[in-house]
DNA sequence: CAGTCAAACTTTGTATAAAAAGTTTTTATT
DNA sequence: AATAAAAACTTTTTATACAAAGTTTGACTG
C-alpha cells in the first residue's frame, strides 16, 4: 500500500494546483492561516510548502510581510521560453535519436487523449495531456536532472499557460505541431524536431506576452 | 542599516556553509535538534532552510526519517557537468561579445587575488574566489535565472570542489587557465572562450571522478 | 543460536501559543 | 484639513510541546 503523505506533502501538491489552476492569482498574497485552515492543517507545513516553491521561483517570499505568488513580466517570459530553448533542445538533440517504436507509440498516446479532450472542450485535461506529450519527448534523454530542470520551467509558466489554451485557434495550431513532431520523432530526425519544437515554443510565447501586454492595461 | 536576518536565513547560510567546507559530509544525515542547538534556534526554522536546500538538490529528505546530505556518484557527475556546459556556454556566448574594459579590469582583479589566496596557501579563499572570477564572467550575459542555475549547479559541486583544490597541480593548472580566459574575454573571443572553459570543466570532471572513485575505496 | 516480537528510545512531524514585525485605523496636534 | 503619533489589528515568525513514525535493543521462542 501507498503509505500516507505527510501534510507538507499534501500542502505542496494542493498549491500547486491552486497555481496551476488559476485558483491563487500572480501577485496574489498567499495567506498562511487562511491556506493552513483551508486544507485542515496547521501553519508549519504549509510554510515547508511554501518554501519549497519559493525556491523553485513560483512565490516569492518577502520576510515579515509573506509569500506572493509570484508575478512573471515579458522579460521574466523571454528569460524563461530562452533557458526552455537550450535545455528543451538538448534533450531532443540527445533523446529523439534514441526514440524506440515503443516510446513513440506511448508519445502518440497522450496526443490522441489530448485530441479527445479538445473535442471534449477541457481545457484542463488538455494542457495535462499537452505537457504530458511532450515531457514524454524529453524523457528520452534519460538524464534525471535535465528532465527536472525542464519540469521546473514549465511549473513557471503554469499560471500563463491557461491563458493561452483558452483560445481555440492556439488549440488547434498545438495539436497540428504535436502531429508532425510525432512524425518527427518517429524517424529519429533530431533537425526537424528542434525546427518544430522551436517553432511551436516561439508562437507560444508570443502568444501569452501579447495576452500578458492586453490583461496588464486592464489592471 | 541593513535589516535583521530572520532565524531561517542566518539558518540557511550557516547550513551552506556547512555544507561548503565539508563539515557536513555527502551522505551524512543531518539531526534537526542538534543542529538547532548549535545554532541556537527552534528546529522550525533550521527545517525551513533545510526544505530550500532540497529544493536544490543539496539535501535529500525521506520522510519521518529525516534529511541527509546529497550524495553524489559519478553519473550525477556527468550529468551536473553537462548541464554545467548547456548553461555555462549560452552564458558565454550571450556575455563575453558584450564584456566592457571595466568588466575585464573586474574579472582580472578575482583572478589576482585568487592567485595571492594561492601564494598563502588558502585553499578555501581560493576555492572562493576562483567561483567569483567564473560567475563574474557569466554574469556579463545579464540574464538573472540562467544566473542563478550556473550559480545552483555551483553549489552542488561545493562538497567536491574542495577535494579538487586540495591537489596543488589542479591549482596551478586553474591558474593558468584562468589567465587564458581573461585574454579570450578582452578579445571579446566567444569561440576561445569556449574552447578555454571547456577543457577547464573537463578537467575538473576527470579529476573528480578520479578521486570519487579513489575515496569509494575506502569506504 | 537465529529469528521474531515488543518495549524503550530517538528523531521527525505538526499543532498551538506567544513574540515580533508590519499594516491600518484612530486620535491628537498644528 | 493635513500630518504625526499612537493604538489596534493583522499576519508572520519562532519556541515549545505533544504526537507519530522509525530505529535499536533485548528478551523470548523455535
Amino acid at each position: 500500500m501507498p503509505k500516507k503523505a505527510t501534510a507538507q506533502e499534501t500542502a505542496l501538491k494542493s498549491v500547486r494546483k491552486m497555481l496551476a489552476s488559476g485558483k491563487l492569482k500572480p501577485g496574489q498574497q498567499i495567506i498562511q492561516d487562511a491556506l493552513a485552515s483551508r486544507l485542515g492543517v496547521s501553519r508549519v507545513p504549509v510554510r515547508e510548502a511554501l518554501k519549497t516553491l519559493q525556491a523553485e521561483g513560483r512565490v516569492i517570499h518577502d520576510p515579515h510581510r509573506g509569500y506572493f505568488v509570484a508575478e512573471l513580466n515579458a522579460e521574466d517570459l523571454s528569460e524563461i521560453y530562452h533557458l526552455r530553448s537550450i535545455l528543451e533542445d538538448e534533450a531532443i538533440r540527445i533523446g529523439v535519436p534514441k526514440a524506440t517504436p515503443a516510446d513513440v507509440v506511448a508519445i502518440k498516446g497522450f496526443h490522441d487523449e489530448g485530441l479527445a479532450a479538445a473535442a471534449k472542450g477541457d481545457v484542463n485535461q488538455m494542457a495535462t495531456l499537452n505537457r504530458k506529450f511532450h515531457m514524454a519527448i524529453y524523457r528520452l534523454c534519460n538524464e534525471e536532472r535535465l528532465i527536472t530542470m525542464i519540469e521546473n520551467l514549465w511549473d513557471s509558466l503554469d499560471a500563463y499557460r491557461v491563458l493561452f489554451l483558452t483560445d481555440s485557434s492556439n488549440r488547434e495550431r498545438t495539436n497540428d505541431d504535436h502531429a508532425q513532431m510525432i512524425q518527427a520523432v518517429k524517424q529519429k530526425d533530431v533537425k526537424e524536431s528542434l525546427k518544430i519544437q522551436s517553432a511551436h515554443r516561439e508562437h507560444a510565447l508570443k502568444t501569452i506576452k501579447h495576452l500578458l501586454s492586453a490583461f496588464a492595461q486592464t489592471d
